[in-house]
DNA sequence: ACATTTCGTTTACATGCGTAATCGTTGGCT
DNA sequence: AGCCAACGATTACGCATGTAAACGAAATGT
């Protein structure tokens, strides 16, 4: 049984080769991913200036990781006169989701309760957590 | 800022050196704490025989995944004659809201009510999962 | 035109991980 | 006593990842 990826969150197809190649969005990478996912086109500039404050990274990790995504398909470059602008083409919900999804199931048979369940046990839930998960419950009650 | 541990979830310290070390538990070797979870002391032969069976493991592999995991401190191994039973050292529990809480902060802001939310704009719960998370609300209010 | 700055591209390198095979030791069988 | 089987320990190896530095080409300033 091929399970290597089972754990793939999000993936997409290398296009050049008709195989099919899933590739993860590995942590460092979504941290790029988060930055243009927060404001795009950017340029690698820009990329770098908030990761560099924001996660201590050099100018050569940024770049390394941009090139990693593009090749990944996770994110596109378009021309701007000398220099490219990324943006991203995975949507940040599509990668919540696929990351959520997974801890789920791997951790909580896939279903929500049980996550919820175990927090409250652990007495991660204060009052305002309850009461926020109260009124949730009730506007899905009335969308329907 | 070092920050390449952000996302250890579960860690040990190494006694041999003081220094701290912290070490993740992989995909493929929670599998491994899995087993033990569900029943523990185990040994080795044991342990391969359910991962053979349902992640299709050779016996290399797992025990590999053993000894990376004593080396980790995640597990210990007793002496039964002339084999050793292993058995968590770290617990599930732990684990499960380690990995949990990392996601949440990592893509919820470390609440909860944001995934649940997420997951009902993906549509993602159905009546039953809405009815279960509202008695589950209840019995947490009733608790206190 | 030439030197310099600025980008993107290529190369680097240690560590972790998935996935085993092989080695070595020790107890048991004949 | 010697051989075999069973187990743990050691070694292997390619790919991913974190973390960059070095290289090269193009644009810019002088």
């Amino acid at each position: 049984m091929r399970n290597r990826w089972l754990d793939a969150i999000v993936y997409v197809r290398n296009r050049q080769s008709m195989e099919t190649t899933p590739q993860r969005i590995s942590a460092a990478e979504s941290e790029v991913m988060k930055v243009l996912w927060a404001d795009s086109p950017k340029a690698a500039e820009d990329v770098l200036a908030i990761l560099a404050t924001n996660q201590g990274w050099a100018e050569g990790t940024v770049k390394t990781l941009l090139n990693r995504l593009l090749k990944k398909g996770a994110i596109a470059a378009d021309k701007d006169g000398r220099r490219f602008l990324y943006r991203p083409l995975i949507g940040r919900e599509d990668y919540v989701d696929a990351e959520s999804q997974g801890l789920l199931d791997r951790l909580f048979d896939g279903r929500l309760a049980p996550l919820v369940s175990h927090f409250s046990k652990r007495e991660k839930l204060n009052p305002e957590d309850v009461a926020e998960l109260r009124r949730l419950l009730e506007k899905i009650d009335d969308d329907q």
